[in-house]
DNA sequence: GTAATCCCTATAGTTAACTCTAGGTCAAGA
DNA sequence: TCTTGACCTAGAGTTAACTATAGGGATTAC
């Protein structure tokens, strides 16, 4: 069977060398197994395993909270339903982050034809009398 | 003109009174006055310049960043190109970040019908046979 | 008039997630 | 043979963004 060492692994994931190791010291990657010498050997499926850390750490998830996911798994079937509620949980959180960004870009919207404006007008005089934004920000 | 204590804006931001202090620290609140003893009077221009910057924070800009926005204003027209190319900037950020998470919601998605279907079954082992998702999360 | 409650500064401590260094092993190429 | 480059561990250092502590001042409530 293939295996990938970490120096290849690190570049298809992008992700320093140091990172990876890391992770392995913080228990995230108790499933990639090592050669005579000690070197780490990574299969296709340790490197789908990754994907998946990275997936839960783009939702924000913390990386001790993931070795509980990771634990999980080698736990097996008893620990189902742990897992399948922590996935619920992360596809609330990911709800509300979109919601959050989709709402700090309308603040983001409206800055930018702010701006556009006033630099048309070559000075942000041009909104004085508006509301509040003359002084700051 | 009606201002408000430290405590009170924290409260309204949901932001800690030591947080509130830090951005003061960090250059985030130059306009933000004070009374005869010292104390940090904060008026109604100061907490919508508090909510932009949260908003920036929300985007994932790190407060020295921020700061450079804050210098900006405070300096006029002359940095009114900066400012808007600033938030052109965070538009895009915010745009690429949405779209991860969108895809980041694919995948765990998926992982929540996995693991329904490995609920419902009592067992992971109903995924067997199918790509990797055999051995590892 | 004193105790509680708010505010202040300066500075130290915390936490997460890396990032790097030192010192070492091992295999391949010149 | 020897040197280059990839790997290893243990442990120190870094950075951002808080968070807390110590020590002190002003206002209000009883």
């Amino acid at each position: 069977m293939k295996t990938y060492s970490i120096g290849e692994v690190a570049k298809e994931l992008n992700l320093s060398i140091y990172t990876l190791r890391y992770y392995d010291k913080e228990g995230l990657m108790p499933f990639v197994e090592r050669n005579e010498n000690g070197t780490r050997r990574f299969k296709e499926s340790d490197i789908s395993a990754l994907h998946i850390i990275e997936c839960l750490k783009s939702t924000g998830m913390p990386i001790k909270e993931i070795k509980h996911f990771i634990d999980w798994c080698a736990e097996g079937d008893a620990t189902l339903q742990h897992r399948y509620d922590m996935f619920l949980e992360r596809k609330a959180s990911v709800e509300a982050k979109i919601k959050e960004l989709q709402q700090t870009m309308e603040v983001i919207d409206h800055k930018c034809s702010y701006y556009k404006t006033a630099l048309d007008a070559g000075t942000e005089d041009v909104h004085k009398g508006k509301k509040i934004e003359i002084v700051n920000p």
